[in-house]
DNA sequence: ATTGCATATATGTTTTTTCATATATAAAAT
DNA sequence: ATTTTATATATGAAAAAACATATATGCAAT
C-alpha cells in the first residue's frame, strides 16, 4: 500500500506524456524510456523527468537491465488507483492507439529478460 | 456520453477544491456554492471559478433556484469517468472527512426544492 | 438594499520544457 | 586488460508556459 493521497494521484495523471506512459506501460507490462520516447515521439530527457516523477511519487517502479531501465506499475500501488488506471485503459482505447501503433512498428526493441533475475 | 479526454478529465481533477467538490457533490446528490464554501473554507469567487471549469468541461450541471445555484455531476458524463469519481470516493473516506463534518455542521443550509420542478 | 453567485484583471506561484552535461553500461579497438 | 567510442538514461540550471489567487466589480433574484 503506498497510500498516496487521491489529489497527488490525480496530478500524475493530468499531463499527456505522463497518463499516456502509464497506460501503454499498464498495456504493456513494463516499457524501458527508449520504447516510451518512439511511442510517445517526445525527447529523451522529457520522458526522462516525467518517469522520474511517477517513480517517486510511488506509481511505477524501476529496474534497470544493462544499459536499459525498465518502468513498470508499482506493485504496491493502492488498489484504487490500479483500478482507475485499468479503467480508464479499457475505456479509451482510441486515446492511445497511435502510440501503441507506433511502439509496434519500432524497430530494434531491447530484447527483456525476466524482471527476476 | 459527454466524451471527455482521459486527460482533460484528470486534469479537472488535479486540484483540491475541484476534486473534493466533485467528491462531496457525488456524496450529497447537490450542493450550492455557499456550502461548498462554507465545507471548503475557501473564498466565494475561488470555489464559484473551480466549479465554472468543470461546468464548461462537463463534469457537472448546474440549476439556479431562487439566489441559489445548485450544482451536480452532469448526468451525461462518460461511465468510466463516474465510476472513476465513485471509486476515490469509496476509497478514501478519510480525505473528505472533515470537509462533510463542516458541511454537516453549516447552519441554515438553503432549502433545496426537487429538481425537477 | 441585500444576498448569492460570476467574472475580469493583475499578480504570484508552480510546472514544464529545453539545453547542456553527467553517469552508467556496453562494445570495439588496441 | 585498458582505452576509446557509442548508447541509454538522468539531472542541473535557466527559460517559458500554465495555473491559481486576490481584489474589485457586476449581475440577478428577492
Amino acid at each position: 500500500m503506498s497510500d498516496i493521497s487521491p489529489l497527488q494521484f490525480y496530478k500524475c495523471l493530468a499531463d499527456e506524456i505522463r497518463l499516456k506512459s502509464l497506460l501503454l506501460i499498464h498495456q504493456e507490462q513494463e516499457l524501458c524510456v527508449c520504447e516510451l520516447m518512439e511511442a510517445l515521439e517526445e525527447s529523451q530527457p522529457k520522458i526522462s523527468r516525467h518517469l522520474a516523477l511517477l517513480r517517486t511519487h510511488g506509481l511505477l517502479l524501476d529496474r534497470r537491465q544493462g544499459q536499459w531501465v525498465y518502468y513498470r506499475l508499482h506493485p504496491d500501488l493502492d488498489d484504487w488507483a490500479k483500478q482507475v488506471i485499468e479503467e480508464t485503459y479499457s475505456a479509451n482505447e482510441g486515446y492511445l492507439s497511435h502510440n501503441a501503433l507506433k511502439l509496434k512498428q519500432m524497430q530494434s526493441r531491447p530484447n527483456r529478460a525476466n524482471a527476476c533475475c
